[in-house]
DNA sequence: CGGCAGACTGTGCACGTGCACAAAAGTAGT
DNA sequence: ACTACTTTTGTGCACGTGCACAGTCTGCCG
């Protein structure tokens, strides 16, 4: 094993001081050509990959991370990133890292447009961005790439805009999947529903728009596009669907499989729960509490969870090596679609635990 | 946000030097039982975590790890759980690491005694081990434990030793969960067949017989238990699986699923695929190149996965965090199952990339 | 030629920990 | 009280990097 190049020892073979050699690493200026020369023709030779531990210590600024998100409840979806944000400073804690959270309501477009105007104020070195609202998502992102701070998306991406990077699952492959599930798992040629959730205040996310679009793409290549029904519900008032859904499974007993594209396929399982609606599988989206909750009472067959808390784990993490390591990232990372199910549900929530904890 | 605090900091508190606090940190003796009291109040009160980066490079000696794995072709299952090493130490390199590999053949008991013996005379500090025979691993484990040299299972553990700790996938639960699978795909009271992989010289593994059990067991819970055919075929040789196989499907039209719960499913779905058996619905475990290729061309349903990689550079990790820190491990890890069919498939396979960077 | 600004370069410290080594304190025997 | 020895304690260096600061060199102007 050879021994770990040093700057000191590049220094020595360009015939320059260590501090040259990190003007030219970290392009402050202030160096000769005919230095820069010479240290660069020895970078080319030899493979010097400088120990990320020590860069970190040896540090004075404090970078601070703002983190704009909505806020949630106990046990929902963005409750997933949020832990996982905080994983990571905690794991980079010794590096110097602040980190800052900016919630919105999700559901309130003014909520998102005040929260994102206070972020440039917070003079962040750089932001992670959960987006709802496109135009707000835009104009946050257009006056970040001008102030030059970098942003990274997670759960989803925003066209026409150029973050870091960003973790979020192909909306289209999770319908497609979703598809082929209720597909696989209901007689040949049965008839599906998709259950959408209606809320007041808010268009549907393009997320959703996506993941329809990948379910009817599955629906259609497989000749099953006239087999599905749509059906509104409320997440707010579920009492409402009583009359929605009600009469719709008696007039439909042919509906073999259900379908939610939202991470509400609870309210589903708990009508149907409510209604003793037997033999109709159920697909879902997100390993939320309460989906968790009803793929164990057996009301959900499957869910497609997209790793949300690493989703904002590995978010933090490249913002980091960007900010401390100017390492570029991949413009997006798609994240797996897990298949959970009863049996192996409880080996996802338990393992979480492990995966992350680079320290103690 | 509170300053961090430091080994110089618990000694002002408690009134003695630095020296003293490490060496009551490392319990290296030579301590007054006064000045530990005195220490260990401190430690009572405050919440002191050492800089993991920085005790890294204060580190003198070098740290000899080896790994004692079966070997492998390209694409099998234990090439990823040697790359999950292999990345695991090149992470950690700035750290003093060194890494040895130890290969036997998996199908050659002599072959793993002799391996095995040697892995002694390595003297190494923390050994990894890829058990396939289990008195083999007893008597290694028995002989590690003798000399105090921590052991880190992966794949599957062996009972009646202490290692570390271990990271493995449930085999009951992943034959649970195939049966699970296969049954949710097939129409209601479908035959089943299990196909059985025999090999000269080598009984079935603990792994595969407890997988079984895992499946027999969710059959006879769903009053399924009597579907069930098995039906054994060679790996070494497929040409002879021909008859094997071939009269099988012809005399039981009926059976709808097929499973496979060694990973040598391509197996089955290349026989499938050769001789037009069609409406035969196959599900596998482990993700290897061939698996991989049939997914693809939809011979195989679904497959479990049990993240070999992720198996390896965990290992690898808790041992240098152990050797490094200190830290104790939980005896056992269990890895998430994940199910993989052609829709997710290149999630996964382009996700392996991202996920274990931590260093660039 | 002297002075001076500006460009470039080298030096040295700090970061927090592990560990070697020196120093001090304690113990026991003569 | 002195020596010899053990136990306990304190001190200081090394690790590799970032960065401040001081030092050197060049060219230009008066």
């Amino acid at each position: 094993m050879e021994q770990k190049i040093r700057i000191k020892d590049i220094a020595r073979l360009a015939g320059v001081s260590a501090g040259t050699v990190d003007r030219v690493l970290h392009n402050r200026g202030n160096v000769s050509p005919a230095a820069r020369r010479a240290v660069e023709a020895v970078f080319e030779q030899v493979d010097y990959r400088p120990n990320i531990h020590l860069s970190g210590i040896s540090l004075r600024r404090r970078y601070k991370i703002v983190a704009a998100i909505p806020e949630f409840s106990q046990g929902e979806y963005w409750e997933c990133i949020r832990r996982g944000i905080g994983r990571a400073v905690e794991v980079y804690e010794s590096l110097r890292i602040d980190c800052r959270f900016v919630f919105y309501d999700q559901f309130d477009l003014y909520s998102c447009r005040e929260a994102f105007g206070r972020i440039a104020a917070l003079s962040p070195d750089g932001v992670i961005i959960g987006p709802t609202f496109r135009d707000e998502t835009v104009g946050l992102a257009a006056r970040l790439d001008e102030l030059g701070i970098p942003y990274v998306y997670v759960d989803s991406v925003i066209d026409g805009t150029s973050p870091l990077t960003a973790f979020a699952a192909d909306p289209h492959t999770c319908g497609y999947l979703t598809g082929k599930l209720i597909d696989s798992i209901t007689p040949p040629d049965a008839e599906f529903v998709l259950f959408q959730a209606v809320r007041v205040g808010r268009a549907s996310a393009n997320t959703t728009i996506l993941r329809k679009q990948g379910l009817m793409d599955y629906l259609t290549e497989h000749g099953l596009a006239n087999n599905l029904h749509r059906v509104p519900f409320s997440v707010m008032h579920p009492e409402r669907n009583d009359e929605l859904i009600g009469d719709f499974f008696e007039r439909h007993p042919c509906v073999k499989g259900a379908v939610v594209l939202s991470s509400r396929s609870s309210v589903i399982a708990a009508y149907m729960d409510k209604h003793r609606i037997e033999g109709v599988k159920l697909v879902g989206v997100d390993l939320t509490e309460n989906n968790c909750r009803e793929i164990r009472r057996g009301y959900i067959d499957f869910v497609l969870g997209q790793r949300p808390e690493q989703q904002g784990y590995l978010a933090v993490k490249a913002m980091i090596h960007h900010l401390l390591y100017g390492d570029s990232a991949k413009a997006c990372n798609v994240m797996p679609l897990d298949i959970v199910t009863r049996e192996n549900l409880d080996l996802y929530s338990e393992f979480s635990e492990v995966a992350y904890s680079d320290a103690k």
